[in-house]
DNA sequence: CGTGTATTTGAACCTCGTCAAGCCGGGTGG
DNA sequence: CCACCCGGCTTGACGAGGTTCAAATACACG
């Protein structure tokens, strides 16, 4: 069942181009009746880097890390999946990460023969799906810039009202975050340690910047001055 | 020769593409008579961030750096382009970096459209387009992993390797690199800066693991030593 | 031969990683 | 109900790795 229209993603043009990079267009059900809806428990795989890339996935509860291991042991974290992503869109023979579930999840799961027909389906669909691909790549570049030319405090506030932009989308001034992922996982996605994350974290408290009624609840309170060290 | 002409940023667009991680596949030519060849000067720029997404290029011949800049002036090169590389496959209404040429270059340009026609052209073709991004998306991720989890001489030694299987694909075992950049550009492109490059090249002269007949050529002579720091 | 740029080198400083310990909260079992 | 344990989080002390600032050298170009 179609029901969801799919939005057109044909060009707006509003000038103002660094906020409109990731078009909020409506994704949901992109892979329609193909796909089996599964639950997936809390840190349960759903493939791993270098696995035969046999299914795509679209997550519609819960959050999942993506990583990559150097052969020492160093860890990589490359991005965070959220309800509405894809996963594994690869179009290559093997996936390039770990897929492993942060909270407890419900995914959506089809073949990779499926997307191909998909993609055989119309330019409409063909659009949309490479749009995807092409937003992965620009929140990539913006994740190297990231990594390679911002100081600790700057990943740390960056991270935290990108994460609270994606945990409540509606919301365009948001007032606070809840951190599904251990501290662990912001560290190995900011390129840091779990006590560099931690010792920030207790400044920004100190500064009064943010407020941390739990440590898994961030409080916004100078938002204004967070999103200057964000840059 | 060409003066310092400042090329005027009138919109192109443009993503960006290397690596080839998986299968060798010949790419030449994908844009077929589509496409104008073009010459570039040196320092010219093809498309700046942000520019209307107007026209894919394909590199014929020279390096062309791919950038990002911060607010305040850091800089962040998100990756080179070689011969056979397709830039601003962005599927998007805006480039998300600033190409320019680091040598002078010739490029094959042709527009959006004409790669939309590509698109629909054929399930073959567009195997082949979707592969290129995703190799994209593949480096993209490697590079995150550099910079978040490697240290400088690591860093360095693994783009020396990378680069040289780059400019000379058919050598299984490289003997040695002709850089084509500055150390500024290695230094925006590892996340380190322009002194730590230098003297991370100096400590790997003076530990025998290559020599620097001229500053732009590094020639490997402990390759295996090499690869274990590249890890 | 003089100028400008790229590269190298030096020295002081500082951010962040490392190692180690202490803390807090939840769950389990006595 | 309490004692204990265990994992995640915080805090402290210390040092290494990289940045910053400054200057010397080398090289290409006019």
């Amino acid at each position: 069942m179609l029901a969801t229209a799919q939005a057109s993603s044909t060009g707006f043009h509003l000038g103002a181009i660094s906020h409109l990079r990731h078009l909020p267009e409506d994704r949901s059900g992109i892979l329609g009746e193909l796909a089996r809806t599964q639950a997936i428990g809390r840190q349960e795989v759903l493939f791993h880097e270098a696995d035969d890339a046999a299914s795509v996935f679209e997550i519609i509860q819960g959050v999942i890390r993506l990583c990559r291991l150097l052969p020492d042991g160093r860890r990589s974290i490359t991005g965070f999946a959220f309800p509405s992503s894809i996963l594994g869109l690869s179009f290559r023979e093997a996936y390039v990460y770990t897929a492993q579930a942060i909270t407890p999840c419900e995914v959506r799961r089809c073949g990779q023969a499926a997307v191909t027909k998909l993609l055989d389906s119309g330019p409409q669909i063909r659009r949309q799906l490479l749009g995807i691909v092409s937003d992965e790549l620009c929140s990539a570049q913006d994740q190297m810039l990231l990594l390679g030319r911002k100081t600790a405090p700057g990943r740390l506030v960056s991270f935290l009202l990108w994460l609270a932009a994606k945990m409540a989308p509606e919301q365009t001034v948001p007032t606070h975050v809840d951190l599904p992922m251990p501290r662990g996982d912001i560290a190995d996605y900011l390129g840091l340690t779990t006590e560099t994350v931690s010792r920030e974290i207790t400044k920004l408290k100190q500064a009064g910047l943010i407020s941390l009624p739990m440590p898994q609840r961030i409080v916004f309170v100078r938002l204004k001055t967070l999103r200057q060290i964000a840059e």
